[in-house]
RNA sequence: GCGCCAAUAGCUCAGUUGGAUAGAGCAACUGCCUUCUAAGCAGUAGGUCGGGGGUUCGAAUCCCUUUUGGCGCACCA
């Protein structure tokens, strides 16, 4: 399951540290502290590590001297096979070149594997649970649950494909306190439909159009009969009536972004099944809480923050806090060992409560991650739209869909780091040029496709004749190509630790750019030098390979016609 | 007032636990299609890494301080 390129990197990496004892120094931390990495110069070898640099704090030598004994030693040990020869360079950083057959085994192992090449068993099946999006039922989702939907569900499937046994979350707000906003709404918009404007909208209302439409719509299906009913009994119809209508299309929408869920988990079921009477029992015992004023508070100092929290409000209601360390606790009792949560940034000032929270309640060992995703602002004609969710103006997913191509906006909203903020620009997105990114990408596979389709050759037949042709790939860029895609797995898994999927695009853009430099720079289907040929198809085929098992994660097509 | 995120080329962004001469793309300019997809490639130009201190062989990266922008600091979610 290693790829070919950890293995080298971790070969090296042992080698270097055990020459440390031909030092006469004391073992410390710092022995293991190097690092072996790809250099940006191709000056500089295939693999570099500044080993000597950082042992030169513990051995009293120059850097380059304690170079030059790590290179006598390693010269004698390392793997032939795959090391041509290390030197050492600058103040001390010791380089490393790799040999032909490196090359070979690489696409030899791309070609064998081809659409589970980049797997690996770093997850080691641990039980993760991404939960995104969870947008609020009462109303339409907008840009930035498309860009949290995009980043989790892509983070979702990178953390699958190197081995952890992934499920995905969205967690329904249908209980609480915006509810009964929500019922207020409804309810306003209802009486109105027969009284008229003599019916005050409430203040902090929703103010959408689609509240409005579902209301007349209740209305149009049960008339009036709701008109001179108890209060509480026409709002809980008018809920029932519309919350389902609300998640139904919510799901419809995200299916549409090629989101779907393994589970969608109900709030009101913690309600239900007593989830969160349970917890605060056991918050109790743990003294995390205390009772003041028919109130029930968490201890700041017991939950890492800086006040007090209400956990259970002076009317018996339970707080969203408390729901969400109900429904947290819920994960972990489920069996997952990883959590990850993927929240808009305005939710920051909630992560350090439920992080303190899930400790104090002893989940010490399960690790609770929370990716915090910036705003995003959309550019339309070149002007920020403003967009205000209370007067109902917002940009919906769909609306989004209307404007750009599925694979535009998937691609763009993992262009970005999470914790930068965005802007949307329409145009840009939406532009069939080299400005757009996308395109860039899906023209290598299917330029690459194309050069396979012309040359009509039979990937089985490589195999039985002649398995030394790839080492006629002796060209820089091709050299150079392959080393990259060596690197699948080891991106996939840096993605997955990071919970930073965007990587792994800026990774496929490298590959293609270095693609297209082949392109140009060498001939591929060529009748003079079949051998020569046949191994540069090969390497056509692997950047096809690695390039759609890519575009795959991140639900984005991969095209052979453009 | 306290906290979180950001500040790198004209614009959008990279820059892996500190490493070698700070990188891409777009925009500008110059070239390359009678040979495999020109949605491409090659080249030119573009920088006081917001400012100021500090740590060290070495800082865009770590520490302190300061400025600017965004977002939070509810018995809302």
């Amino acid at each position: 399951m290693c790829s070919v390129f950890l293995k080298i990197k971790n070969h090296i990496k042992k080698e270097i540290t055990l020459t440390f004892s031909n030092f006469k120094a004391e073992k410390t931390q710092v022995v293991s502290n190097f690092t072996v990495d790809v250099p940006e110069k191709n000056a500089y070898g295939n693999f570099t590590t500044n080993a000597a640099m950082i042992w030169a704090k513990v051995i009293h030598m120059p850097s380059k001297e304690i170079a030059k004994k790590i290179t006598k030693s390693l010269n004698l040990k390392l793997n032939k096979n795959y090391i041509r020869e290390c030197k050492i360079a600058g103040p001390g950083f010791i380089n490393f070149y790799l040999s032909q057959n490196f090359y070979s085994e690489v696409l030899k192992k791309i070609l064998k594997e081809k659409e589970n090449y980049g797997r690996s068993n770093f997850g080691l099946r641990k039980k993760v649970i991404v939960e995104f999006v969870s947008a609020n039922p009462t109303g339409p989702m907008h840009l930035g649950n498309a860009r949290c939907g995009t980043l989790g569900d892509c983070l979702a499937s990178i953390m699958d494909f190197v081995g952890f046994d992934v499920k995905r979350e969205f967690y329904v707000n249908d209980a609480g306190n915006q509810i009964e906003k929500f019922a207020d709404s409804l309810e306003a918009r209802y009486l109105q439909h027969f009284l008229g404007k003599k019916i005050k909208f409430p203040e902090n209302g929703y103010q959408g159009q689609d509240i409005n439409k579902l209301a007349v719509k209740f209305a149009q299906f049960h008339g009036d009969k709701f008109l001179n009913i108890h209060k509480e009994k026409r709002r809980k119809a008018l809920v029932t009536y519309a919350l389902p209508k609300n998640i139904k299309k919510m799901k419809a929408d995200l299916l549409k972004y090629k989101i779907s869920y393994d589970k969608w988990f109900f709030e009101s079921e913690l309600y239900k099944k007593k989830k969160i009477k349970t917890t605060l029992d056991e918050l109790k015992k743990k003294k995390i809480t205390y009772e003041k004023d028919g109130v029930i508070w968490a201890r700041a100092k017991k939950i890492n923050c800086d006040k007090d929290k209400v956990l259970v409000r002076k009317n018996g209601m339970p707080t969203y806090f408390a729901a969400d360390i109900a429904y947290h606790r819920d994960k972990f009792l489920r069996g997952f060992s990883v959590c990850i949560d993927v929240w808009g940034a305005d939710h920051h000032g909630h992560v350090a409560k439920i992080k303190g929270a899930m400790n104090a309640l002893g989940f010490k060992k399960q690790k609770l991650e929370v990716l915090l995703v910036q705003l995003v602002k959309l550019v339309k004609d070149k002007k920020i739209v403003k967009m205000s969710k209370r007067a109902g103006k917002t940009i919906g997913l769909i609306d989004l869909l209307k404007e750009v191509k599925i694979d535009e906006a998937r691609f763009t909203f993992n262009l970005v780091r999470a914790n930068i903020q965005m802007d949307f620009d329409l145009e840009l997105v939406s532009k069939k040029s080299s400005e757009n990114p996308v395109y860039y990408v899906q023209y290598a596979h299917a330029r690459a496709f194309s050069i396979l389709k012309k040359s009509k050759l039979d990937f089985n037949e490589i195999k039985k004749t002649d398995n030394n042709i790839l080492e006629f790939l002796k060209e820089p860029i091709e050299q150079d190509l392959i080393l990259l895609l060596s690197c699948l797995a080891d991106e996939l898994i840096i993605a997955s630790k990071n919970c930073d999927p965007t990587s792994v695009t800026k990774y496929v853009l490298k590959i293609a750019n270095l693609f297209h430099k082949f392109y140009n720079s060498c001939q591929v289907v060529n009748i003079e030098n079949k051998k020569l040929s046949k191994a540069r198809l090969c390497l056509c085929m692997a950047t096809k390979v690695v390039i759609k098992n890519i575009l795959d994660l991140f639900k984005v097509t991969a095209p052979e016609n453009m």
